[in-house]
RNA sequence: GCCCGAGUGGCGGAAUGGUAGACGCAGGGGAUUCAAAAUCCCCCGCCUUCACGGGUGUGAGAGUUCGAAUCUCUCCUCGGGCACCA
């Protein structure tokens, strides 16, 4: 019996592959196309568990798509611009460059042996000026139809290293480097309009029908949609003759609830108070020194300050209301100022308590209702209540119909009319760093902000940079930043922003349709391989990935780009769930965590220990591999001691792979016996000759195992699908069929790994004596026939519990299967007890008895 | 804080209104072996029973149903996202 040897059967299949050209996408009309893309990664130089889940999986999809007759493309590339780059860069020295193009021969490497059916010959990186410059010439194009435009914006400012920070290396409001507390800080910079496309972007998401509802919904919340009343409260003695005070509110049915005012700190009336009232200058700096994260805002606590400004109420001038400078207002979100109703918002509740401001019960329960005292009281909008101070609706009415009736009521009187809001807001697309694709426009001081010329695209990177000192190296360049206007040829200014990632890979999709192209797409390629059959990837990229490539299609079909049919270019979304480690911490003398990988904690008695020092390790519970928290896990030793198979394999069989999966050790061990038993199975079986019996219960079970696995292949159910494999290779075992059923029973066998064990299948498959390879063989087909059963056992419960079961034939009609299970003995000893309520007969399925 | 998920034996999980625990891991017993490894066979939720069987059981509590892991509501725990991590 030959030993089964991984590595050296798996490189001479991949040669194999490649030397038939098997993965290698062409345009081919006679066969209908397939587009399977997963996520492609981000160059961090070693390929991790996630990755390995996340390619296998969309390897198994395009492996079955490509038996069963379709011309797949299956392309892979890089995900190369960032700021872990710059990293390493202040870290060591060198350069961004240097070391993302390395890591990415590194991940490539490790990624080839897994022997997955990619298209090489479309790879290509973010940061290849080759594809930075086409988005470039693309940013001109949104310009052009005015779907990017400048406006202020806050960043997180570190004043010691003088740079701005991510919301990453904010750590409790101080930068993550000196420590120092992070201000936040105004600048000009670049936005896309996707906000104009809120609408839009809202109602497709309903033509979404194979995209998770999760997904879906996640979106749907984030842009947003409301209705509501904007008005204006008239302020008295405001400064400079300012009068008023424009509020959005979705709830203009609390109005007479109101009891006080919110402004935003960046609000330009507690703007202008600042100038002369310094204590409205030291509440506003301190509300500036808090993250800019939505998140930060609203843990914080909610603080707030007396303005000593008061407004009229629109519906009874005699009623004054305080204006409060307060923390958890956006500026970006309405008008940036609210009135605050305690009684039905548990926020404005606790700010009113604080503040000594009073609670005004508008509505109560319609039973029993009591006033609001230390809990707001906010029922669903769809439930009745009974109004206390309603105005222009029933004192019994939901809070839909009160709103609505409140809008109308306060369009007549001329307070106010009623609009339509969004959450979304613009995307900010200008980063202050130089790993980035730079934004193709100039400073001109004759002339202004003017493009670049398409024809000097690509505006590459300069090589020549250092990162000794923080903030961005293009900035201080001595001779890229200088160049001439392209409209008067006067001295100008580069811009020194560079671009978001999230715009890299907000069409990567569409390049790989044709990769060489001399514009960002070809139109031939793209018309013919669009839209993506098949997304896969990570639920992280529910919403911003996702929203910003649904948006970047629609602008590139304006542009040209892209045909009408893609702009949503995702046809069927899979989110499959992450990979998870726990997480080892110790601190340093700042108390700051300092995280190490799993390869460095050594287990003992007393507990976890880093293997080097003894240092005792703190365990966090897992969560998502993250190159930032060190849990990660290199796939790259299970491949050296087990094979590729057995990590694929590994990954698809231990989780339904929409759920996270903790990643273990002692499953690939598992794995790796069992594609060995196999391997011996198949070995005994080319030995074997002569007859047996039981073939046709072999070949029975054989067709229901390829119904079985097609279509847990199809509903992405892989680890149900495996289940069904191990139970057939059992069958397969024990079998006394002769020695050509039991042939045909394995190249079937083999043939149904395919997607998942590619390598060994390829061996079973010569082995056995078939032709050609069983990557380019046709999927096997079940045979309806064999899938029928004469007989069920139908189980018999009394009053829902299982006491007995019948065998009886499929097709039995109801009233003879009746007649059977009152002769049951269960079922008679429980008649004793009581007399027969009801007989519930489920045809195929089930027989309940009720007493 | 807000939005979205998930919770089933010792462990990963199966079952999407119809026999809860498929399949795998770990564990126990046996065969083979001088012995071991490897391999093969059997057992395996918990309580109770010599056994047959009975009771109980899908994070907690309620509800709908002949029947609920599955549907509804409330709560708890864990995870993802929150616009400059990718």
């Amino acid at each position: 019996m030959s030993r089964y040897d991984a590595t050296s059967v798996e490189k001479k299949w991949q040669d194999a592959w490649e030397t038939a050209g098997t993965f290698a996408a062409k345009r081919d009309v006679s066969k209908p196309k397939y587009y399977v893309l997963e996520m492609f990664p981000y160059p961090s130089g070693r390929i991790h568990m996630g990755h390995v889940r996340n390619y296998t999986m969309g390897d198994v999809i395009a492996r079955y798509k490509l038996a069963t007759g379709h011309n797949v493309l299956h392309p892979m590339g890089w995900d190369a611009f960032g700021m872990p780059a710059e990293n390493a860069a202040m870290a060591s020295g060198g350069h961004p460059k240097d070391w993302t193009y390395q890591n990415i021969a590194d991940m490539k490497a490790q990624m080839k042996p897994m022997g997955w059916s990619l298209d090489w010959t479309r790879e290509f990186a973010t940061c290849d000026p080759e594809y930075y410059g086409q988005q470039q010439s693309m940013f001109i194009d949104f310009l052009e139809k005015g779907l990017v435009y400048r406006k202020n914006a806050v960043v997180n400012w570190d004043p010691v290293d003088m740079t701005v920070l991510a919301n990453e290396q904010v750590i409790d409001g101080k930068g993550w480097r000196s420590g120092a507390p992070v201000e936040r800080r105004e600048l000009t910079q670049w936005f896309f309009k996707i906000s104009d496309y809120s609408e839009e972007l809202l109602e497709a998401i309903d033509s979404l029908d194979n995209w998770p509802a999760r997904v879906k919904l996640m979106q749907s919340n984030w842009i947003g949609k409301s209705r509501g009343l904007q008005f204006a409260f008239s302020l008295i003695d405001g400064p400079d003759g300012q009068d008023r005070i424009e509020v959005y509110t979705t709830r203009p049915d609390t109005l007479l609830g109101a009891s006080f005012i919110g402004i935003s700190p960046d609000h330009p009336l507690a703007r202008r108070l600042e100038i002369e009232n310094p204590d409205v200058a030291a509440f506003n700096d301190e509300c500036r020194r808090m993250g800019t994260s939505e998140e930060d805002l609203e843990k914080a606590e909610k603080r707030g300050l007396d303005t000593g400004l008061r407004v009229r109420h629109p519906f009874d001038t005699a009623w004054e209301l305080p204006v409060y400078i307060a923390n958890f207002i956006l500026m970006d979100y309405g008008t940036g100022a609210i009135f605050g109703c305690p009684a039905h918002d548990q926020r404005d509740l606790d700010f009113a308590r604080k503040y000594g401001l009073p609670v005004i019960d508008t509505f109560v329960a319609a039973e029993n209702g009591a006033p609001v005292e230390t809990e707001a009281f906010v029922p669903p909008k769809t439930d009745v209540v009974k109004w206390v101070r309603g105005f222009a609706w029933d004192e019994n009415a939901t809070g839909e119909q009160a709103i609505d009736a409140a809008i109308a009521f306060c369009e007549s009187k001329g307070v106010g009319f009623g609009v339509t809001k969004y959450r979304l807001r613009d995307w900010g697309l200008s980063r202050q760093r130089y790993w980035g694709c730079p934004i193709p426009v100039v400073h001109c001081e004759a002339c202004g902000v003017v493009p670049v010329k398409k024809e000097s695209l690509p505006i590459r990177l300069p090589d020549d940079v250092t990162f000794d000192k923080p903030g961005n190296p293009l900035d201080r360049h001595p001779t890229w930043r200088n160049c001439t206007c392209p409209v008067c040829g006067n001295p100008a200014l580069r811009e020194t922003d560079t671009m978001d990632t999230f715009v890299d890979s907000s069409w990567y999709y569409a390049r790989f349709t044709a990769p060489d192209a001399e514009t960002p797409t070809s139109l031939p390629d793209a018309d013919y391989w669009m839209n993506v059959d098949q997304y896969i990837g990570g639920i992280e990229h529910a919403i911003l990935h996702l929203l910003y490539s649904r948006f970047f299609a629609r602008a590139m079909h304006i542009c040209g780009h892209l045909p009408e049919k893609a702009i949503e270019p995702f046809d069927a979304l899979f989110t499959q769930g992450m990979v998870t480690h726990e997480i080892y911490v110790t601190r340093d003398e700042n108390d700051r965590p300092v995280y190490h990988l799993p390869e460095h904690v050594e287990w003992t008695e007393s507990g976890a220990r880093l293997g080097a020092t003894g240092q005792p390790v703190e365990v966090i519970p897992s969560a998502k591999m993250s190159k930032s928290k060190k849990n990660v896990v290199d796939p790259v030793n299970i491949i050296r001691d087990y094979g590729a198979d057995t990590a694929r394999w590994f990954v698809l069989s231990d989780s339904p792979p929409e759920r996270d999966v903790e990643w273990t050790a002692s499953g690939a061990e598992a794995a790796f016996k069992h594609l060995s038993r196999i391997w011996r199975l198949a070995t005994d079986i080319a030995a074997a000759d002569g007859s047996g019996q039981g073939d046709a219960d072999l070949l029975r079970a054989m067709h229901k195992t390829i119904h079985d696995v097609t279509l847990g292949v199809e509903s992405f159910g892989f680890n149900a699908a495996i289940a069904k494999l191990y139970a057939f290779t059992n069958t397969l075992a024990k079998s006394t069929a002769g020695a050509a059923a039991k042939r045909q029973a394995m190249v079937t066998l083999a043939q149904l790994m395919a997607p998942m064990t590619p390598h060994l299948s390829e061996e079973i498959w010569a082995l056995l004596g078939q032709k050609g390879l069983i990557a380019e063989a046709s999927w096997p087909a079940a045979d309806p026939a064999q899938l029928v059963e004469d007989s069920v056992t139908l189980p018999i419960q009394v009053n829902g519990k299982r006491r007995s079961e019948i065998t009886v034939a499929k097709d039995m009609p109801k009233e003879e299967v009746e007649k059977l299970v009152l002769e049951d003995d269960a079922v008679k000893r429980a008649l004793e007890q009581g007399a027969l309520k009801k007989l519930i007969v489920v045809p195929g399925r089930i027989v309940n008895v009720v007493i």
